[in-house]
Formats: C-alpha cells, structure tokens, sequence
DNA sequence: GCGCCTATTTCACTCAGTGAAAGGCCGGCG
DNA sequence: CGCCGGCCTTTCACTGAGTGAAATAGGCGC
C-alpha cells in the first residue's frame, strides 16, 4: 500500500475517501493527501472532480467533507439501508417495550459495523456510532455474528489476539470458542460488562431468505438492572420478525413511486 | 456528457456510483456500462477495482450492488448523519406524543434529499425514501427549505415549470411565492394534500449556530384526521430543540471513544 | 513591503488506461 | 454431445490522461 507512482487513478481517488474516518470527519487538502500517500497537486486534482460530483464538499473553513451526494448513494447499500428500513419499525417496537438502546448491525468480514441504533434519551448511553466498526468478540451483536459466520472468520478471529476492553472482556479463545458453541445452542448471546462495566447486551440474529444469518439485533441496558434471561424472549421475538420481512420483502420488487 | 474517450478515469469511476439509482439498486456488468455510457471492457475493470476496496458488492445473483464500505463512508457526511444523529432522540420524543410519521430532510441544490424518516406502524404510508430527493414546492420540508433558501434557489424552482402531484398541488409561481412568505411570517410550513391526496404535512425548520436554516423537520399525518394549527407548535418546538443541540455540539469535538 | 504556508497551474514526459479482438464461461437447445 | 449466444474477462499495441517538479497564485501575520 506505499505510494509507488504506478497506482490506478481509482485507488487514488478510493484512497482519498479512505482517508476520512469517524475520528476525521473533516480535512483539509494536504491532510488528505498525506493520508491518501498523494502528491498535493495529484489530491488537488482528484479532490477537484470528487468535490464536483458531490462526493466531497468544501466547508466555510476550507476543510473538506464527506458530501450529501455520496451519502445517497450509500444508502441504496443493500446491507446499509436496505435492511435498516425493513428492521426499523421492529427495533422502534423493542424500544418502546423496553426503552433501552436497540441495535442493528451486520458482519463485515472479521469486524461489525452498525447498521442503526434507537438510543433513548434515558438509555444507557453507548460508545459505538452508527456506521461505526467494532470488533466481533466482546459485543452481543458481534458474538451472534460470528457465531454463525463461516468457519474461515472463526479462524481469522481466533488466530489473533483478542483485544480486551474491560477486566471482563474473553480474550481466552478456548473460553470464546465455548461461548459462540452456547450462543449457537441457545440461539442468542449475552455481553455481560466485556465492552463497558457499566453496560450488557442480549443479541439475537437475524436471518435472510435463505436461512443464512445476515444481521443482529440487541439491546444494551445498564448491568444492574439487567436480567438478561428475561430480555433474551423479546431480542430474540424481534430478531423472528425482522427475518420473516426480510423472507417478504428482500429480492422482491421495489413499490414504485 | 457523452462517453468520449477523453473522460477522466474519476468521472468514470463516479458515473459508474451515478448508476445506481433507487429504482435500480441492483445492476449487471453491462447495464452498468450502458447507464455510465462506458465500454464493457472498461466498465469491467473499474467495477473490479470498485469491489476489491468495497464500494460495491457483487450479490448471488451477479448483480452488482453499492457495497457496505461505501454506506460507511457516507455516513461520515455531516449532513447526512451527523445531522441525523442529533436530530433522532428528539424525533423520537415528536413520534411517541403523535405516533406519525415524523420526517428530516436538507437542501442539495434545488431538491431535498430525506436524511431520517420515523414510521410508525399505524402512520399512513409515505412515498418518500431515506436517502432520496425530491421536489421542492409541494412537500412541508420543501416548503420551509425554499422558504429560506438563498435567493439564486427561488428563481430556479421559479423559473422551471413546478411539478403537479395532485390537483392541489401549488403550480403557479406567484402562489408559491405568497406561500413562501406566510411560511416565513409564520415559522412554519403546512403541505396539505399536496404530494398525496390522502396526507398533509406540517413543517418546521431547524438552525444551524450561524443561525441560517439547514434542514427542516416535519409531522405526514393521515389528512382527515389533521389540524394542522394544533401540530405546527408541536414541529416548531422539536426544530427548536433540534437546532439548540446543532449549536451545542456541532463543529465542537466530537467525545471520544 | 516580506516571509511563510497552502493550494493551483504549467509543461514536457510516460505509464495507466484504452479499444478491438480474442478468449473463457455457462446454460440452453437441437 | 456439440454448437450457439449472451456475458464477462483478458490480451496486446497504442496513446493521451495523469504525472511530478517547478513556477505561480492566494492568504495571513507582522
């Protein structure tokens, strides 16, 4: 990935939205060159007919964003909005029983990234952003996900080391590898204080059409007056529901208009 | 814009993004080629590249689709979701006391594009979509966006003939223009039966620190049962709420972690 | 005025991208 | 089985879009 003369104009022009990150939502153009590994006038042109399309516009302080044009076209992503639209009225259900945080999120290889999250004003608050990458082994979301991922992101997942957040977090891969066996068993996977000590999650999956498990959904509430075994029935309900919508809906045509 | 050889490599890989519409989420190598007005061979490797980094993602199917890295980098726009984010625990306060369709949209050019949608259940159905565009005469968020828009956007939306959507929809230009100004006076924007006969909008703006307007929220309520004057205070209230928080947090850093 | 930083433009060079054609691949059909 | 036809990818020689170095043009402080 070093900035030999003879990449494609494409990985540059990747290259330059690659550089904006949920920590660096704003740049200015010789950040963005340096963290594109361009030279300034090559950034310069190529952030030129990116800001003309409407992939990146130019605010009043010079520095450039992420522009509304890209934006629309990501949310036609299939696993982006796509799902989001056809699990939200579902997640608003959850929360209006419980009132706790609802989260939606999908696997990306070995990591998550979420889809949406319903955060009421008197949840717990979370971390994580929507849109937001997360690492598969210490949420709920991310253990349901790799559970019942392909035997290729088991391997890749285990073989490194397993970062821990708190004192809590399995970082063990043999006490992981029991965990995803219960999660597969019970159908649902419970985050006990591994992301935050203050919080836990109950997270069940979601399936596509043909039966593949292609989301998760949870809900985060405080640790202490948490019971994940009562709140399991319920993620899990929602989980149900949102898998049969998506066995109607997905693949079918679009309602015009 | 026809396909002469002379194109840069970015217009190309950005008319190859444009092709994807939310009509057509989903396409084949060479209707891709087609709609980017490219040569298959070209259209072939662009694609390629597209894929290896993410932006786009080839289905079962082989279809081609807008890919998960995509979404996730347009959701660093600040119009897009940062705005959305601040925005949503109010909306969800508007959508628990009225149980309708609560709406947030922004300006691009001449259009609106819809940044977040609540819909509920029992709400009537809105045509709309999450990530789409629309015009600006005939819906409550288009009103109160052109209402204060710069003024080069009112002689555009003037000059062009206005769309109708349904008898009642305000196609001449003098009206419009009258309408404008009671929605300045007012504060807020009421589409009644103007984009579907069945429905009616209230509208409120929302304010950036600068104070200039920057998105708009609205109430889509079933229009029989609608008093529009007993909502407007409603909507005005969660823009307010809404563009207090855009001062508090907006350009500020963003909390860690 | 002058220095400093950042962004854009100029210019000659050259390699990434190109189209035409050939080559896989797959599924249908006689 | 073999042939066709649609669909996509690869090959190959050519060429112009993209390139870097350097010059130029703003902006700002002093």
């Amino acid at each position: 990935m070093d900035a030999q003369p003879g990449r494609s104009v494409t990985s540059k022009v990747l290259a330059l939205l690659d550089a904006f990150t949920p920590a660096s939502p704003a740049l200015t153009l010789s950040e963005l060159a340096r963290r594109a590994e361009l030279p300034l006038p090559t950034a310069s042109r190529r952030v030129a007919e990116l800001v003309a399309w409407g992939a990146l516009e130019r605010g009043d302080d010079g520095r450039y964003r992420i522009g509304l044009r890209l934006w629309e076209v990501g949310s036609l992503a299939p696993r982006g909005l796509g799902l989001r639209e056809l699990a939200l009225p579902t997640m608003e259900d959850l929360y209006e029983v419980t009132h706790e945080n609802v989260q939606l999120a999908v696997r990306q290889d070995a990591e998550l990234v979420f889809i949406e999250r319903i955060a009421g004003r008197h949840a717990v608050p979370v971390l994580t952003r929507v849109g937001g990458r997360f690492a598969l082994h210490a949420t709920g979301v991310g253990l349901v996900l790799l559970a019942y991922a392909p035997a290729e992101v088991h391997e890749q997942v285990l073989a490194a080391p397993l970062e821990r957040y708190t004192p809590l977090t399995v970082t063990d891969p043999g006490r992981l590898r029991r965990t995803l066996a219960e999660v597969r068993r019970t159908g649902y996977a419970v985050s006990d204080r591994q992301v935050t000590m203050d919080a836990l999650s109950v997270a069940a999956p979601i399936c596509g059409p043909e039966g593949a498990v292609v989301a998760a959904i949870s809900l985060v509430v405080a640790q202490h007056r948490a019971d994940p075994v009562a709140l399991a029935p319920l993620v899990q309900a929602a989980g149900r529901t949102i898998s049969r919508s998506l066995g109607t809906s997905y693949g079918s045509r679009r309602s015009p208009g």
